[in-house]
DNA sequence: TAGATTGTTAATCGATTAACAATC
DNA sequence: TAGATTGTTAATCGATTAACAATC
C-alpha cells in the first residue's frame, strides 16, 4: 500500500489520454527550443486549451513527473513522454503508393529524426521505379513479398487507392507486421491481429464542413 | 409536446456524433454502390464496428430516418447525411502550399464532386508560379491578400511548414474566412472566431506507436 | 397478423473537472 | 517558513449501451 500512487501497473490506458500526449510532446519540445526550463500544469494547460487538471490526472497514469510547489521540468518531461510514446523507439516501415501523398509523407523531415525509418517504397507505376524517395529507390510492387520475406518490417504505410488496401493489408498480416497507418478512406478488417492507425482526411474535411454550415 | 421526438431542436450535437456520420456515408455510398436499397441498423453497425444502439442514437439527433421493422433506406439515409454535414453545399477554398501534400489535397478526387471547390492556390516558390494545380494555376503568395479581397473564400487550407501558419491564420480572420483545414503541427490561435479542423499526421504515427511498442 | 426494427428512455460506463491534502 | 503546485480522490458531466414500447 506504501506507494501504490506511484505505479499505475495493470491498469488499461484510454486510448483518449494517449491521444494528448503527442500534443503535450509537440508544446514542450517548442518550449525547449526557446530555452525553457520549468512549467506548469497550469500554464501548459493554457497553452494547449485544456484544464490543467486533465494534464496531472493523464500525466499520473504513467507516474509522477512533476514536483510540488515547481512544476515540471520540461526537458525530463518531454523525454517521459517520448518514451512512453515509443518515439525513439525504432520502427522499421515499408510505404505502398509514392504519390503525392506518400512522397510527402516520405519527406516529412520528423520522422527519421524520431526512430521512424521508411526502409523501402513500392508503387505499381512502372514510371516511378527507379526514381529516388527520401532515401530509397522505388520498387515495383511485385517485389513487395519478397522484401517481407528477408526484412523485419513494424509498420506499413498505405498512401494508395481505397480498393486495393485490403489486398495489401491481407499481405502485411501475413508477414507480420504490426501495424498499419491507413491514408485510404476505408476501414480495413484485421481481425484485430494488426493494429491500424486511420487518418481519414475526407472525414475531416466533412467534419469541418458541417461546423462551418450555418454561416457559409 | 405532441411530436416533440421528431424534432431535437436547440439541443446542441456532441462532436462525436458529427464524427461518426462521414463513416457512416461511406459505408452507405459503398452499399449503394452496390445496388443494395436497404439495411437496418444491425447490419451497419457490423459493418462499421459500432453498436446499432449507436447509429440509431446518433440519427435521432437529426430526425426519424428508418422505419420500424424496415430499416432505412440506403438512397434517403445517405442524402440525408449529406445534407446534415453540408455536403454538397457547395464551400469555395483556397490552398496554401503547393507542396506534395498540397498536391495531393489538390488532387483529391471526391472533394470536388462532393461541392468542395479550390479557386486558387499560393505558394512562395517562385519555380512554381504559373504551373497548373487541378484546376488552378499557381499565384504567389504575395497576390493572396488582393484575392480575398474580391473573392468569397469559405475555407483555407493550410499545407505549410508550422511556422508560417499562424501568419496566414491572421490574414484568413482578417478577410472573413470561416474555416481554416490544418495540415501542420501547431495549435491555431483564432480566438474562436474560425473554426480550425486540423489533421495531424505525426501525432496520429505516435498514437500507433504507443500501441505498437509491445510489440515491436 | 406476426415478425422485425425503429426511436427513445433509462441504466451503465467512462472521462473530465473540482477540490484538497501532501509536500517541495 | 510561506507559497506554490503536484498527485489523487471524489463529484460531475457526458457518452455509450441496454431495454422495450411503438409501429411498420
Amino acid at each position: 500500500m506504501a506507494n501504490t500512487q506511484s505505479r499505475k501497473n495493470e491498469k488499461v490506458i484510454p486510448i483518449s489520454v494517449i491521444k494528448r500526449l503527442p500534443i503535450y510532446y509537440r508544446c514542450l519540445v517548442n518550449l525547449l527550443n526557446r530555452d525553457m526550463e520549468r512549467i506548469s500544469s497550469r500554464e501548459l494547460a493554457e497553452k494547449i486549451g485544456v484544464t490543467a487538471s486533465q494534464i496531472r490526472q493523464d500525466l499520473s497514469h504513467f507516474g509522477n513527473f512533476g514536483q510540488r510547489g515547481y512544476g515540471y521540468n520540461i526537458n525530463d518531461l518531454s523525454n517521459a513522454i517520448a518514451n512512453i510514446l515509443g518515439i525513439n523507439h525504432n520502427f522499421t516501415m515499408v510505404l505502398i503508393g509514392a504519390g503525392n501523398l506518400g512522397t510527402a509523407i516520405a519527406n516529412y523531415p520528423n520522422f527519421k529524426q524520431r526512430g521512424f525509418q521508411i526502409k523501402a517504397v513500392f508503387d505499381n507505376d512502372i514510371s516511378k521505379i527507379g526514381m529516388k524517395l527520401s532515401d530509397c529507390t522505388i520498387q515495383h510492387i511485385n517485389k513487395l513479398e519478397d522484401f517481407l520475406q528477408v526484412n523485419n518490417i513494424d509498420i506499413g504505410i498505405l498512401t494508395i487507392p481505397a480498393e486495393e488496401t485490403q489486398y495489401f493489408c491481407n499481405i502485411f498480416k501475413e508477414y507480420g507486421i504490426k501495424g498499419i497507418w491507413n491514408f485510404a478512406p476505408v476501414s480495413l478488417n484485421t481481425g484485430n491481429q494488426v493494429m491500424v492507425e486511420n487518418v481519414h482526411i475526407s472525414e475531416s474535411l466533412m467534419t469541418l464542413a458541417y461546423r462551418l454550415k450555418e454561416e457559409c
